[in-house]
This record gives structure tokens, sequence and C-alpha cells, in this order.
DNA sequence: CCATGTCAAGGTCAC
DNA sequence: GTGACCTTGACATGG
């Protein structure tokens, strides 16, 4: 078990999300950026390494605007050098990569155009897992997307879109259960059509659910992932003490984190913390992991 | 330098 | 049909 958290380090004084408004849009603008992004995710990642922290999420503004009509710039030829060494340093190392593109990307939507744009940004995620060499066990994940009216049909968009999807991208592309829409078992069920693996993120199932237990769920999600996508995804968090119900804690929750541990004895799965302050969560979650594995 | 309004992108729900 | 809310930090501007 891999022990992760998202896009940003709060202890090291870099950013490798750095972005810049569309209106101060330049070539020279992107260069800066990117630049600068990539050797920060670098830094990020022998930071992760030395904690013994083996899962990271890339943030999607890695390259900014990557998807965007305005982006003429060649940024997978120009860092075409650095992507690869950071995508080295990452399978030498085993580290564990995913990417979260967020909820403007909606796969299922009735209106064409964001479909159309949906489809463009997953394939800049992909190119960018793609351009540093990495399996397809690094992931892409979304959210099975809205309703409009009409679960049936939305759920039917969703699949026959899924098998239209360019191979690069349907070999990366995982589902998450969300907290208001689509739970795991209505994950499991578009998986069985279309074969789509399911990340099971345990606190949304909290939120939403169908009433299976945690372990039921998770083992179900599991099942979905085959052989190239490598130890099956999750993502975890617990509710923000006193904020409204479905907010992500500040810090890690120890109890709750080692009992939701304990429900999923003897899984083998990679666990993406989604919880406020980072790293430092990261590195709690792995001492409990520890002393589990040592009791 | 600090404070604050704003930022590519969508959808749901309450009214 | 319209507007608040989701959720979020950091960019960028104006004082």
């Amino acid at each position: 078990m891999r022990i992760g958290y998202p896009c940003i380090n709060r202890s090291i004084g870099c950013q490798s999300d750095a972005t810049f408004r569309l209106a101060s849009y330049s070539n020279s603008m992107m260069e800066a950026k990117v630049s600068g992004n990539l050797a920060c995710l670098q830094r990020i990642l022998e930071y992760n390494l030395a904690k013994g922290i083996l899962f990271f999420r890339i943030s999607s503004q890695l390259v900014p605007f990557a998807s965007h009509p305005i982006c003429d710039f060649p940024w997978r030829r120009r860092f075409l050098g650095e992507l690869k060494s950071v995508g080295e340093y990452v399978r030498k190392k085993g580290i564990r990569i995913s990417m979260h593109p967020d909820q403007f990307v909606l796969l299922n939507s009735p209106d064409l155009g964001v479909h159309e744009r949906s489809v463009a940004e997953l394939a800049y995620h992909c190119e960018a897992l793609d351009a540093m060499g990495l399996a397809p066990d690094a992931k892409v994940q979304i959210h099975v997307g809205g309703v409009y009216g009409d679960r049936a049909a939305a759920i039917a968009r969703f699949e026959e879109r899924y098998r239209r999807l360019p191979s690069a991208i349907r070999k990366r592309l995982v589902i998450e259960n969300d907290d208001r829409l689509y739970a795991v078992s209505d994950c499991i069920r578009i998986h069985e059509t279309c074969g789509v693996p399911v990340l099971f993120d345990s606190f949304h199932h909290e939120c939403l659910n169908a009433g299976e237990s945690v372990r039921e769920a998770l083992k179900a999600a599991m099942g979905t992932w085959g052989n190239a996508d490598g130890v099956p995804m999750t993502d975890y968090s617990s509710q923000a003490p006193g904020g409204r119900s479905g907010k992500h804690a500040e810090t890690i929750d120890l109890a709750h984190f080692e009992k939701y541990l304990h429900s999923a004895k003897k899984l083998d799965f990679d666990v993406m913390l989604e919880i406020k302050d980072k790293e430092k969560s990261a590195i709690k979650a792995l001492s409990i992991l520890r002393k589990m594995n040592k009791g």
C-alpha cells in the first residue's frame, strides 16, 4: 500500500501548479510557468521519497491552458526532456502517479461543446503522462458527470462516449464514485457495461451508498481493475468537524483512518489522502500504517 | 506591501 | 427562470 496526497506541497516552498490569467497568455509566460512547475514537481517527488510517500497526484495545472484553443505553445516538444526525466525518476523509485481533471470535465454532458472540451482536456492529461513515459497504471480519474434530469440516459451517454474515446485516454481513465449523484454501485454497473475501472472514494461512499459496507464497496471497486491498471487506487478523507456535510477535513483524523484501514485488512490498494494539509497528514498516515503492519 | 476581487471551463438545488 | 452554492488557492490589481 502506497500513501499519497494531491498536487500541492506546503513544506518546500515551490509550486508545481503555478498558473496565470488567460488575459496574460503568452508563449514566454507558458515557458516560464511550465518550466517552474516541472522543476518543482521533481523537488516534490524527491521530498516525498525521503518521507516514504510513494503516491502523488500531479496537478492539472502542470501545463496551464494546455487544452484551451489559445494554446499554441509546443509544450510536449519543448519540455520532452524534462517530462521524460521526471518519468524516469517515477519509474525508478516505484512512485505511483495519478491526475484528476476538475469538475468541468463531463464526458456525459448533453452539451456537445462541453463534451468536446472534456475530451480535449482528458487528451492533455494523458499526453502529459505519456510524455513522461509512464505505464497505463498512471491513472486519470473523473466522476461520471451530471444526471441532467434522466439518470438512465445520462449513464448510457457516459458508456457510449467512453467506448468512443481514443485508446490513449481509455487506457488511463477511471471513474470515481461521488458524494451526491453516482454511488459505487452505479459505477460498478457502468463498469460492467463498458469496462471502465472504478476508483473507490471512502468519504464519498460515506455520503452516498446503497447500503453496502465500506469493505464490500471497496472490494467491488477493486475487482474492476485489470492487470495493466496496476494496484487499485482509492481516495480517502473524512468529514471536517463542524463543517457542512461533505466538506473535507483540515487534517487527518487518525482514529478514523485507522478504523478504515482495519476494515480493509489484507486488501492491497493505494490511498490518496484528500485532506487539506497535504503532506503533513500523509506523514502521519504513514506512521499509522507502519504501526499497524508491525502489530 | 497588503487587501481584496476575481479567475476557462458546469451542474444542482432552492426558490 | 434566476441565483446561491459547490470549493479553492493563488493571480492580479488597486490602494
